[in-house]
DNA sequence: TCCGAAACTGAAGATAGCTTCATCTAACAC
DNA sequence: GTGTTAGATGAAGCTATCTTCAGTTTCGGA
């Protein structure tokens, strides 16, 4: 088992021309891809700056560690669902609260599928790396903006907007997962959607007066 | 990150004597004492002898490599959840598809709580180790349970038990998860658990006629 | 009591992958 | 054109931990 818990600290040099941006966009992709292709056990610093077409010691310029490598990786694919998530809240304010849970549905599992491969890697990266306390930070930001959205329901709520998005992300984090280990998450996807809104849907309406 | 998917192969030697299955069992629990104490990320096999009061030489008798070690132990730790989980399906079959989802909420939630932390640091294991393939072997047991357990179930049902039992397990898995990784899962047990029964109570109300 | 098998021991070997750094090249400013 | 800084290189050092195995101890039956 790694080392990886490593204070993943400064970045040892900001880009500042043009062509560092470029390759740390080149190293970040290039560990995505090498974590897809040949899994977490098998990427090595090496690996991914040759995938990035860079050496090590370039990845190394901007990255302290492997650990913190990983990290960046993670938090882009947070920051990516969370965005998605944001934007949804921001959509549907004032809208009745099972649109809301459909809509919150749709936008966090589509940017999970997004990119199916990555999504389960990172998963699985995430408790190398201290991935929890990434995770809380993209996760407490998300929950806000849902506690928020559900605080504008049209409808009278029964019980504080906190406790629902809980349970709700609870959810759809549990299906999510069920979904992305699942043998062919394409193929389920759209019958465990279905599922979940039928659940969440279920959920709701005991939430309304 | 570690090498750790080796194929986790035969034990090298099986007990025989009464001591050499006594120091199984302690190198089983230093392992996940261990794991707990300093964090997977930390153990290693000489520190787990250690704490096992035995030497790694003797470790490496019964388990082929660290990773067989590991998965050992997920595998002890799932057996029990599964355990926990049958043994409620056996004691409401015919009930009522509500009883079910309550029985399924405490025997599942209480087993995972047992030990909290073992439980958390196992989930992060799981991944260096293949826990996938050992979570759907226990898991696809403790599926048929429940499939079978709902298919018995007093009311005439809407759809088919394996999509119920798919949805139930997918929410279980996820408040569990939620849980875990709160910050003080012992506390926050109880309102958790009592939203998850509205949650699944209000699903599976959908599931009959 | 004695012997063979089962268990146990732990220092040393082996390896793999992270990380460094002295050196080289490209970009930009003037 | 030239000086200065940013950026890139990659062989080699380093370390940590897994794993082995030759030798020792314990057990149980005869």
């Amino acid at each position: 088992m790694p080392t990886l818990l490593k204070p993943a600290l400064k970045p040892r040099k900001t880009p500042i021309q043009a062509r560092s941006s470029a390759s740390v966009d080149a190293i970040l992709q290039a560990t995505l891809q090498v974590l897809t292709s040949v899994g977490k056990e098998r990427l090595t610093t090496t690996r991914v700056a040759a995938r990035a077409g860079v050496s090590v010691g370039t990845l190394y310029q901007y990255f302290p560690n492997k650990s913190a490598l990983l990290q960046a990786c993670l938090r882009v694919h947070m920051d990516q669902v969370r965005g998605a998530i944001e934007t949804a809240c921001a959509q549907h304010r004032s809208a009745s609260l099972l649109d809301m849970g459909t809509a919150l549905i749709f936008a966090y599992l589509d940017a999970k599928m997004q990119n199916v491969k990555a999504s389960a890697a990172l998963y699985a990266v995430s408790s190398d790396v201290d991935g929890a306390a990434i995770a809380k930070a993209a996760g407490q930001r998300s929950r806000r903006a849902i506690v928020d959205l559900f605080a504008t329901a049209k409808e009278p709520l029964t019980k504080d907007p906190e406790v629902i998005a809980n349970a709700v992300v609870s959810a759809l984090n549990g299906f999510s997962r069920s979904l992305l280990e699942s043998k062919s998450p394409e193929l389920q996807l759209e019958s465990m959607r279905d599922e979940l809104i039928v659940l969440v849907h279920a959920y709701l309406r005991t939430c309304v007066r």
